[in-house]
DNA sequence: TAATTTTTGTTAGCCTAGCTAAGTGACTTC
DNA sequence: GAAGTCACTTAGCTAGGCTAACAAAAATTA
């Protein structure tokens, strides 16, 4: 089920942009600069496959690619501002498709969901718990965020 | 979230056939043999696409393609008797590891989400109104189904 | 201090999943 | 029976993954 409901939310939105981008994108937004080893990291993709990711939302102008002052060896990725745009965009058009969705539904089945979402959440960080690269935000995500 | 759950859900189990090879094995082994057209439909994908997932999976010995005797244009798609164990296995993987993460929430919290799980499918069949290809099965999961 | 090892990336080369455009052959329709 | 449509396949592109191999900087250790 999570799989079906993850394939619609997708189809429909983010057409610009394929998830892994949006993924990375979401965290230079939302947490400012990082290395490419921290996003492959969060994202549980190699280096090499990072590298191509990041290079492609270069070209498209979402984020730029610095060294690190403090370590010869590192790179720093960072949303620009048309990254940040982009992404503040995205997530509205998510948010406003699932709130369509979830008003066509009953009261009752809303406040059935919204009492599952905790749950939801623990589980979620369950999985997480089993992770090495344990970093990760469990994005708190109260009422409905379409995240 | 439900993005979350899915690639942790995804990331656990099902390492050896790609979530689309997973969906049509699914698939043809739930319901018998069926054309080209018709998997493409299902899993919202062009045909040629969909010629390459059933070389796949045909190369890996899940799958047998033949002419159809009623159409000479048409293809039929069919699970092997080894595609068929190894779909249950597979399934069978998911369901356990999904099955052990809910053992360790709350009576409450399964409650919750147990509560929810109509609604969600109800979302989920919202979201496929929308949609040309409207045959899909919104596949019962009373229960805690972890397809 | 110098030599060695580890860390951080990149490049090269491979696979899978999507796509469009352009064919081919088999049914349908007029 | 000629024209059109339908079911596929092939060719060629983009994107997301991977491993292996390499370069350069940093950290260790001799």
């Amino acid at each position: 089920m999570v799989f079906r409901l993850y394939y619609l939310v997708r189809r429909e939105s983010a057409q610009l942009l394929t998830l892994t981008q949006g993924s990375v994108l979401s965290e230079l937004v939302g947490r400012g600069p990082s290395r490419m080893s921290r996003l492959s990291r969060l994202e549980r993709v190699r280096m090499p496959s990072m590298t191509d990711v990041v290079r492609r939302l270069e070209r498209l102008g979402m984020v730029t690619r610095r060294p690190d002052p403090e370590d010869g060896r590192a790179v720093l990725v960072e949303a620009t501002p048309e990254g940040e745009r982009f992404y503040a965009e995205m997530i509205a058009g998510r948010e406003a498709e699932l709130r369509a969705r979830l008003d066509r539904l009953d009261p009752a089945e809303r406040a059935a969901i919204d009492a599952a979402l905790p749950a939801l959440t623990k589980l979620i960080a369950d999985f997480h718990r089993d992770d090495p690269a344990a970093e990760l935000a469990v994005t708190s995500e109260g009422g409905t965020d379409p995240r």
